[in-house]
DNA sequence: ATGATAAAATAGCATTCGTTATATAACATA
DNA sequence: TATGTTATATAACGAATGCTATTTTATCAT
């Protein structure tokens, strides 16, 4: 009966992904991305009724490899340290993701690492296992880690700060320790 | 002889401004300055060569606001805590003047708060005189307390966390405080 | 008043974008 | 092989953008 398909969704998603990798979100358009896939606009259209339809398919993409990067191991000993490298390195990696996932006007993306995080409380729930703090300074002090954290990792995806990975891990590591060795 | 000017570079460039600050850079085109200005296009590719001559304008007084916000006393106590409430509340009341000049890619804005600064010498030595620290020691610490301002600012101009002054001057206050007790 | 001159309005061009109408081509089934 | 179905190509529409050619209008020295 009918043709068989050329181009399925998935590949077309997978070369949306890679040109918003390189380029940026505002680099992705129905033209560039046929030119990528060889072909015409048609199969993206046929495909997805809208291009948003598509940008929403590769901002699920975008996220799912931001969570490969932050699978870790919570039982291991200095989990901030782990989870901040990898939030940073995150950035390091994927600058234009780590800007579209969290340095993008907010709506629904809070998400991502505030309290509705599935990981949330297990991470506050490592930490406690090495510092002995009660939950509430735990929290204090795991939000206190996660701002210094964002923060490197904002100067890194913008290419304001060029940092290897020993000078970010003795920053995160000297620092996430004094905040530690200096609560009251 | 000639017709008198009605619109001046100034008041363009103002409204300009003024479109940028409520509804960011990417919302400034002639056609809404126009609008704003109530004129047609003309006068603005008069007054300037092209939109993005006059947007270099903008970006000059969008600077000088943001340098007004961080005019700080260096001889007042606490120098790091008010510069870092400055600059976060710069974020908070122009997020969209923070983003342009702090989140994007970076070319020749590192200059507006690293070592190349006029006024990074001038922190160094004013907090040095409450700290009794080395230059070099006061440096690294100056670096983590900036990042983590810079942290939170960015936060909050992504509005992806909504922090009351007091809450940003408690958070910011008693941080600075542990990382300077707890520095070896 | 009038004419020279420059500012501003009008209307349009060229480009880029998302999207779609139409035509063509490939393939499974009869 | 013929037919129906559907994926793809071609070409174009409509809106938004930067910018400009042309016309209109306001000012001021004469």
């Amino acid at each position: 009966m009918p043709k068989k398909k050329k181009f399925q969704k998935e590949e077309i998603v997978d070369a949306a992904y890679e040109i918003v990798k390189m380029h940026g979100l505002n680099q992705l358009n129905a033209r560039r991305l046929a030119k990528k896939l060889n072909c015409s606009v048609q199969p993206i259209f046929h495909n997805f009724k809208t291009m948003e339809d598509l940008i929403k398919e590769v901002h699920v993409k975008i996220y799912q490899t931001y969570v490969s990067y932050m699978s870790i191991n919570l039982d291991d000993e200095k989990v901030y340290k782990k989870i901040g490298m990898s939030y940073i390195q995150f950035a390091k990696d994927f600058p234009e993701f780590f800007k579209i996932l969290f340095m993008q006007q907010t709506n629904q993306k809070v998400e991502y690492f505030m309290r509705t995080d599935t990981m949330y409380d297990q991470i506050i729930q490592a930490g406690q296992k090495m510092t002995h703090l009660s939950y509430e300074e735990q929290e204090k002090f795991h939000i206190k880690v996660w701002i210094f954290t964002h923060g490197i990792a904002c100067l890194v995806a913008t290419n304001t700060v060029q940092l290897s990975e020993q000078e970010i891990a003795d920053l995160l590591g000297t620092t996430v320790m004094e905040m530690m060795l200096g609560r009251k």
